[in-house]
This record gives structure tokens, sequence and C-alpha cells, in this order.
DNA sequence: CTTGACCTTCCTGTAGCTGTAAGGTTTACA
DNA sequence: TGTAAACCTTACAGCTACAGGAAGGTCAAG
């Protein structure tokens, strides 16, 4: 099949399965005598990988590192793991801090009267004013 | 004072207060005499306003917004209410879908032996193979 | 007078693509 | 048979929000 069916099936784009091959993320695709890439089913099976793996937050890096696992029949699981454990607790954070900025937003808008004048708490907040609590 | 107190009183790195500079979201410095960049405190505080904001969150145009408000004695609040709430949905649909990364990481590690063996649920689930629930 | 800590501009690199240009190929249809 | 749409190719620019580094000027202390 031509990249665009591997890319509807995989749920990547063209781009991003070219840009993945130019990477050396997967092996250069086989081309057929128009020069058009070539796709498989296994080779379609490594891109989903790949998009499944984009999903809960790996980099490409990491994708890299997951990929050698899940080619290596002699892996040990606990290096997926590992990587999986350690992902997690990047993202636990990440939204820790997010949760944290909401919360700020939040605070902000109730504040803020929202409407024609000038006033208000927003940007007060922003620009340092102490606020009575 | 000289680029880097300015730095250390706004909490913003001295290349990112030139990066800002370039970008016109401030206005180009004040020189010295050997054409070192000069600071007031009206200025520090304009920077310090660009700190925060991007910690709770906003990209360097929605800065630009609020920034114009803040300068705007002619504003009316409800612009800078709209800005924050539109940000805070934002941020709650990245953090609903953060949170739902991390649901299947942590089923995925709970479902890994994480041992010496090959048998790993991770590369399972990122390999689409369907798994008993 | 030198040393080290500043400061300047300019250029490059980062992640993970997307957009666009300029062209070749294939397929369907009139 | 022509042609237009819908593919495909490579290559290069651009995006965000800076950080790093080179090459050089300036300033204060000892």
């Amino acid at each position: 099949m031509n990249i665009s069916e591997a890319a509807r099936r995989s749920g990547l784009s063209s781009k991003t399965i070219r840009y993945y091959e130019q990477i050396a993320l997967i092996a250069p695709a086989v081309r057929g005598v128009n020069s058009y890439r070539q796709y498989d089913t296994k080779a379609v099976s490594e891109l989903s990988f790949l998009a499944r793996a984009r999903e809960v937050g790996f980099d490409l890096d990491e994708c890299r590192q997951l990929l050698e696992l899940s080619r290596n029949t002699a892996r040990e699981s606990r290096h997926a793991r590992g990587l999986v454990l350690e992902k997690s607790e990047q993202l636990q954070k990440r939204i820790e801090s997010l949760v944290a900025m909401q919360e700020v937003l939040q605070r902000m808008a109730r504040r803020c009267n929202g409407d024609e004048g000038p006033d208000c708490a927003i940007l007060d907040d922003l620009s340092g004013v102490e606020e009575g609590v």
C-alpha cells in the first residue's frame, strides 16, 4: 500500500511517516517501480505502535527505545516498565504544575469584574499588586 | 540597572529579555553610553508581569494582548477576563488529556511483570494486542 | 595591568513536525 | 486522446520560546 493508506491505518500523517524515516526512527520504506514508498501490515503495525506511544506522551527518543525493545525478543520487560514508570512520574509533575496554573487562573477570573470598566484584578495580579485575601 | 539585575528582579533570564525586545514584545531598552541596556523599576515591573503571565500558561501572543490591556487605561476588564477564561478552558482540556495518558501508563505498568523475561504487557498494548480485561 | 565578570551582536540548535514549491505518476472520465 | 484530480517525490522554510556559544567590547577590583 502507498503512504497515505499507511497513514490512514496507523493514525499518523504521511508527513510524519516520512519524517520518522528521515530521522531513522523507522527503516527506509521499500520503494515501488515509481519510487513510491510501499508498506505492508508489519510496517503499519510499527507505525501504529509509534502513534500509540506518542499519544501516551513518549518523546521520539523514548519511542526509539520502546521500538528497540519491541523488536528485541531477548528483551527484559523491566526495561519497558522502567520507561513507563519514569514517564508516568514526569507526567504527574506536569499535571500538578498545570493544575496549579489552572487554580491561579480561576482565582483571577473570580476576582475580576469582567465588565466595561478598566478595574481588573487579573491585570493587578499580573502586575504584582498586593491582593487582599 | 543593567540587564542581569533586571533579570534577577523580574525572574526572566537576560537572554529572554533580549529576545522579548527583539520580537518587539517590550520596547527597546534605553542604552547607556557603553551601549548597555538600562532598566528602571517600571521596565522591571513589565518584565515581571510577563514572567507571571508566562508562568500561568499564556503564550507570547497572549502576553502581548495582556500587556496592551495593562498599558491601556481605557481598557475593559471583560477583555482580560475573556483571555483568562479561554486559557483556563484550554488548560482544562490539556489537563484532562494528560490525566488520560497517565491512566494508560499506570494500567500498562500494573499489567507488566517488570522482570528479566521478554513478556511485556506494555509492548503488547503498544503493539495493539487485544488485552483480556 | 591584568583578571574576571559583565555586556554586546550574531548565528546555530532544539522538538516534532507542517506548509509550500516544483515537479513526476496514476487514475478516472469526457 | 486529452486532461484534471489525486496521488506521490524531494527539498527547503517556518513554527515556539528560547538556550548555547563565538567573538569581541567594557568595567571594577586588586
